[in-house]
RNA sequence: GCAGUUGUAGCUCAGUUGGUUAGAGCGCCUGUCUGUGGAACAGGAGGUCGGUGGUUCGAGCCCACCCAACUGUACCA
């Protein structure tokens, strides 16, 4: 054999990770929920405002303190006078530089939503993306807790149109300051203390995630993960361990817990009783109350209030539990009840500008992959108080409050969940092409379908053969194809061929031979009703390219 | 970043104790079929066995280093 020629050395096609290509399964379902998104913040008062996708790093405060470059968890780059820029990575900050860079043109309190892609150099997973969808709503200009209640209650109504069921997620609130006071109560109070109340904070946060001993460890000496790697803690003695925890999971001082057969009961619900105890069949709530990693996290809010009044002693912690109380009875009194908005005082929230109350909505369904390995999607929502972020740019306080639909990873989750249909859609009806000098035949009678608001087109493909052109029809998922050979031309007609009837007929038929003779599902019709006959193929088949 | 696991065809994976020219299923292309999708049958294309170096008469297999992916963990202001 002689001697392989060497190859070129060809460019390798490949995508960065973290990154997805999208195809028109995932396109269509990410634009139906944008849209119903949009809808419920168009009904709570909010309008739409852009911004781009990139902003001056200083204005989205991700300069590394003490060194004059960004954060690595930031795409940054300089433009030609040196200045630093980044991709944003929220919708936040680049909203705070939106509203004081207009600050006089706009009506406070400042209402508005925006649907955009965020970018953040970070390890990617399943449902973390390094470019992914958010869909922001923020109200700037109002302190008040009727503000952040709203929010909550704007998360729980969106959760339901995307179709998730009362009682398969979880709005869960906190109020940063409680949890302030709570350190101080530690000792932790003062600059010098600053780097261990920031993994104290980490610490908590993990809770559903590593269980209480995890919490536990990671407070104190460190923590060892199943691949043997440690992890340094806080280093917190354990009386300072006990107070940290009993502030965050015991609640049973005044209240009554919940018990599995409580919620069965559905009494301690207000008004979703009925949707309630059918949630809980299938849902990762029940799974909770009886696992033992979880005491006592199942409380109505009204008994969690009631616990904190003892833990939240302090001046902060005072404050942030009326700012709690305030707007768990404005949930309350418009409905919401301790099973849609929880008060969770595990819930802190990685990002450092919140100020006072956070939010976080997490779904209970289980997730697993195509292996049936259980997968922990995090939190599909969150936002929060973020009083600081608008004064930065001007020289008064600015109160400022959002909310945020990680959409790109909700879609991953319902698409795992089997919930987001990702069947192809139907393609356009094909023309094909048999007689190639009658090219202009073929495309006047696509012209003639597309006026009629059907999506048609062309074979455009190489039309040697007939059966390339139906191939090709059915890869397009086409409903029907359109053919004019030189009998049909001859008595005026064309024949048109019902793909979806077909494929169910070729069940029925073994040899090809048959199976080309018959011609299943095809019929003839004249030239000139080409447009009602394929109307009456895709109303049998209820084709309508809604998407 | 740290730790563990895994890298063989487009995909899912075999590959014996280290032994000739590295296999299968699915997918793709062509044909049976010059005016018809599917099925069936036949054929074909597609591989630097992740990379480099080493041990050996001989390496997909053994050793070292590197790279990548996955999982956990950390980071995510």
């Amino acid at each position: 054999m002689a001697e392989k020629p060497k190859k070129p050395q060809k460019l390798k096609a490949r995508l960065p990770r973290g990154l997805e290509d999208r195809g028109p399964a995932a396109i269509a379902a990410t634009r139906q929920m944008v849209e119903k998104i949009r809808e419920v913040y168009e009904r709570y008062g909010f309008e739409p405002v852009e911004t781009p996708a990139m902003e001056f790093t200083d204005a989205l405060g991700k300069f590394l303190p003490d060194q004059d470059r960004p954060n690595e968890g930031v795409f940054s780059f300089q433009d030609d006078d040196e200045q630093w820029i980044s991709l944003r990575y929220d919708l936040t900050a680049p909203l705070a530089r939106y509203v004081a860079e207009n600050f006089d043109a706009l009506p406070k309190p400042y209402r508005s939503y925006r649907a955009g892609y965020v970018y953040r150099n970070e390890k990617p997973g399943p449902g973390r993306f390094r470019q992914f969808m958010q869909f922001d709503a923020d109200t700037v200009g109002s302190a008040s807790p009727a503000a952040d209640a709203e929010m909550c209650m704007m998360a729980a109504d969106t959760m339901e149109a995307l179709g998730i069921p009362r009682g398969s997620y979880v709005v869960k609130v906190n109020n940063r300051k409680i949890l302030d006071g709570v350190l101080e109560d530690c000792g932790l109070k003062g600059a010098e203390h600053a780097v261990r109340r920031l993994t104290v904070l980490r610490a908590i946060d993990k809770l559903d995630r590593l269980g209480e001993a995890g919490v536990r460890d990671l407070l104190g000496p460190g923590r060892k993960d199943e691949s043997g790697d440690f992890t340094r803690g806080a280093g917190l003695n354990e009386p300072q361990i006990d107070a940290v925890l009993s502030c965050i999971k015991d609640y049973v001082a005044t209240g009554e817990a919940w018990s599995l057969a409580d919620l069965r009961d559905a009494k301690n619900f207000d008004t979703d009783q009925t949707a309630s105890r059918r949630a809980l069949k299938g849902g990762r709530l029940s799974d909770e109350l009886t696992d033992d990693r979880y005491p006592g996290r199942y409380f109505n809010n009204a008994s969690v209030l009631d616990s904190l009044e003892t833990t939240a002693a302090s001046d902060a912690g005072r404050e942030g539990l009326n700012e709690l109380r305030s707007i768990m009875e404005i949930c309350a009194a418009a409905g919401y009840g301790s099973r849609r908005i929880r008060i969770d005082p595990s819930v802190v929230r990685g990002l450092e500008y919140y100020t006072g109350p956070v939010y976080e909505v997490e779904l209970l369904l289980d997730t697993k992959d195509e292996k049936g390995r259980p997968v922990r999607f995090g939190s599909v929502g969150g936002g929060g108080r973020y009083d600081g972020l608008v004064s930065r740019f001007r020289g008064e306080p600015v109160p400022a409050t959002g909310f945020s639909i990680g959409v790109s990873r909700l879609q991953a989750a319902l698409t795992m969940l089997g919930k987001i249909d990702t069947r192809p859609d139907f393609g356009p009806v094909v023309v094909t092409v048999f007689d190639r000098d009658r090219i202009s035949d073929y495309q006047k009678m696509v012209a003639e379908l597309r006026n009629a608001n059907i999506r048609a087109e062309l074979y455009l493909g190489n039309p040697k053969s007939m059966g390339n052109q139906l191939k090709y029809a059915d890869r397009r998922n086409s409903p029907c194809v359109i053919i004019q050979g030189s009998d049909e031309k001859a008595r005026g007609e064309i024949q048109i061929k019902d793909l979806i009837e077909g494929a169910k007929a070729a069940a029925a038929i073994a040899s090809n031979q048959e199976w080309r003779e018959t011609r299943p599902a095809q019929f003839s019709c004249a030239e000139r009703e080409i447009v009602t006959k394929v109307r009456e193929v895709l109303a049998r088949h209820d084709v309508k390219w809604v998407s």
